[in-house]
DNA sequence: ATATGCAATAAGTAAATATTATTTTCGTCA
DNA sequence: TGACGAAAATAATATTTACTTATTGCATAT
């Protein structure tokens, strides 16, 4: 097969006419050339060069090779440059699954500061509900998961803790707890509630939340199960009862719609989990992209961003 | 540098992300494969693959790497076709030098036969004076020349009889030697002459034609001296006097025009040589095309073509 | 003629490439 | 678990290729 090195000593002995010429400039004696030369002769079972005498002089075949042998070498160094300039440089296709909330209030500004560290590195984001985003990363379909629940079903993945999403009680505008503020944990037998569906991250986070206290989530008055958190808000909002979502939905689609209710000595907060892979190896993108999430700097409690 | 071999081990381990398979596709061992993507990771110091256990899998490296390597082995592969598709083929471009009356009468004619068996080579002609065309001939500024004086003044071209262009004797058609239809020797000095000049080929064969016999061309009357045979032949048209000139030109502007006077006992052949090159070596195309005029059978006396 | 410039050849050494045999590492199947 | 199996890495070795120096052979120029 052909090899550039080669290639590039015939052009540049076809440039100079002259070998010994030619040797100089690669940095090599002359027999060498001529035995480069020979050896494409003998490939291409033709001769390049004529020898007349003292003079050198292209063959027609010679003549058709120079523009194509020059092709190719400048194709090697165009590859040889390319890698070069992939040296340190992080760059790739990363893909990261999460669930509707993480990926609605979480993810949008957290690759928006990523991307400004790592602009080469392409991100894509495959929202799916909970389960099916951490069966991808353990298939190994997706490199990271964002989630709110870290199944332990997978040996392959890792999770840390990566920040925490507070859950909000919501009640119409108009109701008397929005007047008072705040309430007692008991109080939350007294009304309707529209909840998210009981395998739901939110669901969960305010049952764990409870677990410690006198109340119980399956025994609360539930008028309503919904399959989002936006539509909780607005059902609160038309006034049919109140809620628990994410403090982001309160304070995005609910701004001014919903009113926020504390709970007295009771703060629900939905940790949201960052996993990966353990066993496959990393490229350089997947690493920079944990460092950026482990070593970034959130706020355990409060308004996300 | 780049081998374009050790790439297409890497396309065919890239293709099939099994070392076993593409060495048994590439008709090699196992641990070859290896060594050659390990020489490819030093070479471009970053890896290629990522080894997870029993998978391969391309790195963001490698993926950048395989259309590159794509290009430089199908350039690569295109240049062992086309060196191969020149084996045996006749092309390249030859150089041709002549004096005026060959390259107007009998080159292209010539051209034409030889293009018909070798379309792929192209020539070149240059007309120019006779000494001019052989100087360039023995320079290599040409690598034939056709010409009707072959100078022996240059050691490094070979020259052989080629072919025989007639010199004829044209009247106006109103002359008395046109009535006639033929001349005696002698009459020749009873006339008016328009002659190339001296040192022409027309006038040298008819000079050397004249050897011979009692006539010499230097006592002839001899009227005017012209450029070319053309001219010669549209003079003697107009009345001005008799010449010699080549049938080809007799026949061809001169055709009915001119009166062509046979002269009892002389025959006027103005030998055409073709010349080469015996020292420099020579390429396909020109052996074939000396190989060529060598072969072609023309009369030597009589009409051309 | 003689000297010089340049390519070809010869011979030896170093380096790269291939091979076989062996080990290591996972994944899979009892 | 543990043994088996597949596949890549490693080791050791042989072979081929590539480069070097030294020499020869032409052909040109003085």
């Amino acid at each position: 097969m052909l090899d550039a090195h080669q290639l590039n000593v015939f052009l540049i002995a076809a440039e100079t006419l002259n070998f010994t010429q030619a040797a100089q400039r690669m940095n090599m004696s002359q027999p060498s050339v001529s035995q480069h030369i020979q050896a494409l002769e003998r490939h291409f079972n033709t001769s390049l060069f004529l020898r007349a005498g003292r003079t050198l002089q292209l063959t027609d075949a010679g003549l058709v090779l120079v523009p194509m042998a020059r092709d190719l070498v400048s194709q090697s160094i165009l590859i040889e440059e390319t890698m070069e300039s992939l040296q340190g440089e992080i760059f790739g296709h990363l893909m990261v699954g999460c669930s509707t909330t993480p990926g609605k209030y979480v993810l949008p500004h957290l690759l928006a500061q990523f991307h400004n560290e790592h602009p080469k590195v392409r991100v894509t984001c495959l929202v799916s509900p909970q389960a099916q985003a951490i069966n991808m990363l353990c298939e190994g379909k997706t490199h990271f998961a964002l989630a709110s629940f870290a199944h332990k079903s997978c040996m392959d993945a890792e999770f840390v803790d990566f920040m925490c999403d507070p859950v909000v009680l919501i009640t119409p505008l108009n109701h008397p707890w929005a007047q008072k503020g705040s309430i007692e944990i008991e109080e939350l037998y007294d009304e309707n509630f529209i909840l998210r569906e009981e395998d739901s991250g939110t669901y969960r986070t305010v049952r764990d939340a409870l677990r410690n206290t006198s109340v119980r989530i399956e025994r609360l008055k539930t008028l309503l199960t919904l399959g989002n958190s936006e539509a909780i808000a607005l059902s609160v909002q038309e006034g049919l009862g109140v809620g628990f979502v994410s403090q982001a939905v309160a304070t995005g689609v609910g701004r001014d719609h919903v009113a926020i209710v504390k709970i007295n000595g009771l703060d629900i907060c939905r940790e949201i989990y960052i996993g990966r892979h353990t066993r496959l190896p990393s490229t350089k993108a997947q690493n920079a992209f944990w460092d950026f999430v482990t070593s970034i700097d959130i706020p355990k409690m409060g308004t996300i961003f």
